[in-house]
DNA sequence: CCCAGGTGTGGCGTAGGCAACACAGTTGGG
DNA sequence: CCCAACTGTGTTGCCTACGCCACACCTGGG
């Protein structure tokens, strides 16, 4: 709102204020805000603030209010539901680029579970009804908003019809065969995994515990089908080819 | 069924217009949309379709062409994954007054699944892209299609989560008690459940085997939790004190 | 160099899927 | 009205996938 006259009279008598607030860059970099119109972005920068988090930490916890949202700018947030025992699962992974969405639509609404950064990441956050009024007042980005959550019902209604009728091996097959696609690099033995998830969290993707995981890895290792050396794994292309597509196994 | 009314005003000659078309009176008695503008309701009355399936029938199967969507007027829709195996998941199931949406902005989507008439029901079939130019019009219906898809998503984590990490018994507890909460009318003995789905129905819904659920609906009929004769199922007040905002037992 | 956090492996116990039957109810046809 | 033909339910037995426990070995970051 404000920003643009903002920006302009920096120059002359502005007392401390950034030039290119990071806020905005930050904005203007995400994927997520690319229909958005400048002016819209440059407004909800102004009300955002920027957070970073390190490795395993925690954002928010379920049952927080849920009055602000979060662009992941840098890093990976994770989605987990912790149970009884000690078990979780990740439900969701937001990369960078993505903004974390939760209960928008609940009057008094809470998130539903904790938010953990993956890795060392970058958030900013806006507030909710900022964001929304600005969603609300253009049916493109409320299209966007549509679209978006679509993609993740869609994934999540794999992960249900996975959890429901896979067993474990063919889980982990296909979320490494996935992780190979969008991760990783290409090298003379196959797609690299840098930095892979810890075998703990390849659990609780896939909802297993880390026993089974690592047991499926070290038996594709014999098999030459995958090298995993320390944080790193490498994909050989025919894991890769066995599991797009087709799935069949002995 | 619709025929009948069709003919009659056909025969009367009326080219044209029918006076009370049923699709629109469908539209208009749909909740999902009440946010709409009239024009828009009429508009689409006309492009759409009305048909009727019978309890069990295929409504259309993964692989078809998204190109239409369906609003249920009458009836009961449930989105069901087959594996391998014969076995079978039931991913959502869409009640009267819904819209079963899918693939929805994908250029060339396809539906990633079966869709099944659960019972007997009346559906109203809408041309995707027409369907899509009113929602891209309106921010405001765009955001109830928003609003729709996370609640569709929040169902989903739902079960993801208890899939991976409660065991079957707790599932169709949980199954038990909202189903009796949302279909159930009040008896003496507690909330009757008239026209149950089968066990193999419940037993989909959670991914579990019938025979499973069968063992736990006896057992909890041992305990006096539950009644079940014949079609019909009732879920005494005690079950349901347990097992809302609770959950633990022996 | 050392410690923490990640990984390999073995054993044990069990939830729950699959098969196999036997007994209802309901439908419909003669 | 009665007997088939179904479709749904109760129950029992077997068998495996996998979670949990326990412990030993890496490996990389301070």
């Amino acid at each position: 709102m404000q920003a643009l006259a903002f920006t302009r009279h920096d120059a002359a008598s502005q007392p401390r204020e950034l030039p290119a607030s990071p806020a905005l860059t930050a904005l203007r970099n995400t994927a997520w805000f690319s229909a958005w119109s400048p002016a819209s972005l440059s407004a909800l920068s102004v009300v955002g603030s920027l957070r970073s988090f390190g490795a395993g930490q925690v954002i928010a916890t379920a049952g927080k209010a849920a009055d602000t949202v979060a662009v992941v700018v840098k890093g990976r947030v994770r989605v987990v539901h912790r149970g009884e025992g000690g078990r979780e699962v990740t439900l969701e992974a937001f990369r960078a680029g993505t903004i974390c969405l939760d209960s928008l639509f609940e009057a008094q609404g809470t998130l539903s579970n904790d938010w953990i950064a993956a890795e060392t990441s970058l958030l900013l956050f806006l507030p909710r009804d900022e964001f929304m009024s600005h969603v609300r007042a253009n049916a493109e980005v409320a299209l966007t908003l549509a679209r978006d959550f679509e993609r993740r019902l869609a994934r999540a209604k794999t992960l249900t019809a996975e959890l429901a009728l896979s067993d474990v091996q063919s889980r982990l097959y296909r979320t490494l065969a996935t992780l190979a696609q969008e991760e990783g690099e290409a090298s003379p033995d196959g797609q690299v995994i840098r930095k892979c998830p810890t075998q703990q969290e390849l659990g609780n993707m896939i909802g297993a515990c880390r026993e089974t995981v690592s047991r499926i890895i070290a038996e594709l290792g014999r098999q030459g089908l995958v090298i995993s050396r320390g944080r790193r794994l490498t994909i050989t292309p025919q894991f890769l080819a066995m599991n797009t597509a087709a799935a069949g196994e002995a």
